[in-house]
DNA sequence: TATTCTATCGAACGTCCGTTCGAAATAGGA
DNA sequence: TCCTATTTCGAACGGACGTTCGATAGAATA
């Protein structure tokens, strides 16, 4: 079962063959799992290089700069997990049911994607300038679907998503939850996402739900 | 107002002069400072030595390496918020008061040393060895501390602070909240840390307690 | 004041970094 | 097959890094 990555068509630059566009992937993909272990400042290109056992000069074929290559990183896995989670909170269902499959949504993502994610997660601020606001930009949105999901869970389907302190709030703390995961998680110990995405529900819903006025 | 440093003792180490100490606290002081805005990894003897408008190398009087600085900042405002965190939860009452004690305690750590907690939290794998360890024992202890309350919390203080599967994951979880509060918070637009510490126990009170069985 | 320990510093060392350049190899379309 | 665009590479550049060393300045003790 070999591991995919996290796909999505990269901003601007476009790859002439498909090999390319396939050892790209590879790159990534090793890319990650540098980063996610040592932190991106304390990766270098070299480093790359040598685990992809290509030349240093050659990787800067595939990126502009080593900014860029987390740029990249970053785009396409915060964008896939963002088209992810809007097909799935886009599907019928009450508030709570819409905010338990974004809940094991993410922990999916994070299964599938460990390394990919936590250099999103991690290393935001390892960019700047452009490429930094156009992440943070995902980043905003995704926050915004799982806010306005918390809102309707917190004041029933008839707030329509409507942002409040408390939604915002309980957002924040969520995606706290959900993003100390890299710090711990251990699948022999902890036992699967699903298991731990309940376990995560079943701490705040009450809370969420506290003081509900009906309808 | 001047900020404090969070003070312990340094372990082994010993500075002669009252000024040296006095120095030393305010280099630690500048380097959580650059630490927690640019990474440790990013940030260089260079860097702090400018700051603080020192040679580069009279730093090397104060610690032996850039490791042995990182330790040395970490063991010291770990130690003190085990420390204070230790006396606010043997203090009596209610399972539930010292949560709340507990979770108001960190976040006003938060409050007042910033800079230094986040060196603590995001930079702990930049150590290794028997620094790593060290600091690691720290944090640990530190973990058990909110897991004996939480379980106390959920089971009543009957259960006298025995660890479940429940509490300790529940621990792992509101850990992730507190932690994550680096990401986002700014008394301006969030309030206090009082205000943000009462909200996350609305939130998972009620979720902690669901089945409780008294007593 | 003479002596000893403490604290500070300029200069340098060797290493690793991101990036560039021009040339060599490779593949796809004619 | 030849031609052209794509992909790969060795070698090198300039700069920043952590660390060391020997010398100097300063404070404390006598």
């Amino acid at each position: 079962m070999p591991k995919t990555s996290a796909v999505m068509p990269a901003p601007g630059r476009r790859l002439a063959r498909a090999s390319t566009q396939k050892k790209l992937d590879e790159l990534l993909m090793k890319a990650a799992s540098l980063v996610a272990r040592k932190g991106f400042e304390a990766t270098s290109m070299r480093d790359l290089a040598k685990a992809i056992d290509a030349s240093l000069a050659g990787l800067y074929h595939y990126f502009s700069s080593k900014e860029d290559l987390l740029f990249q990183l970053q785009y396409r896995t915060f964008g896939s997990l963002l088209e992810q989670q809007q097909a799935v909170a886009a599907e019928p269902g009450t508030p709570e049911e819409r905010f338990a499959r974004l809940i094991t949504g993410h922990l999916q993502f994070y299964a599938r994607h460990r390394n990919e994610l936590k250099a999103c997660t991690f290393e935001l601020e390892s960019l700047t300038g452009k490429p930094y606001e156009t992440v943070e930009a995902i980043r905003r949105r995704y926050y915004r679907l799982m806010t306005s999901v918390v809102a309707d869970v917190i004041g029933g389907p008839s707030s329509n998503g409507k942002e409040t302190r408390k939604s915002r709030h309980a957002t924040l703390f969520i995606f706290g939850m959900l993003n100390w995961i890299f710090m711990w998680y251990e699948p022999s110990r902890h036992g699967t996402v699903e298991q731990i995405g309940q376990e995560m529900r079943e701490l705040v819903l009450d809370g969420l739900r506290r003081g509900k006025r009906s309808g």
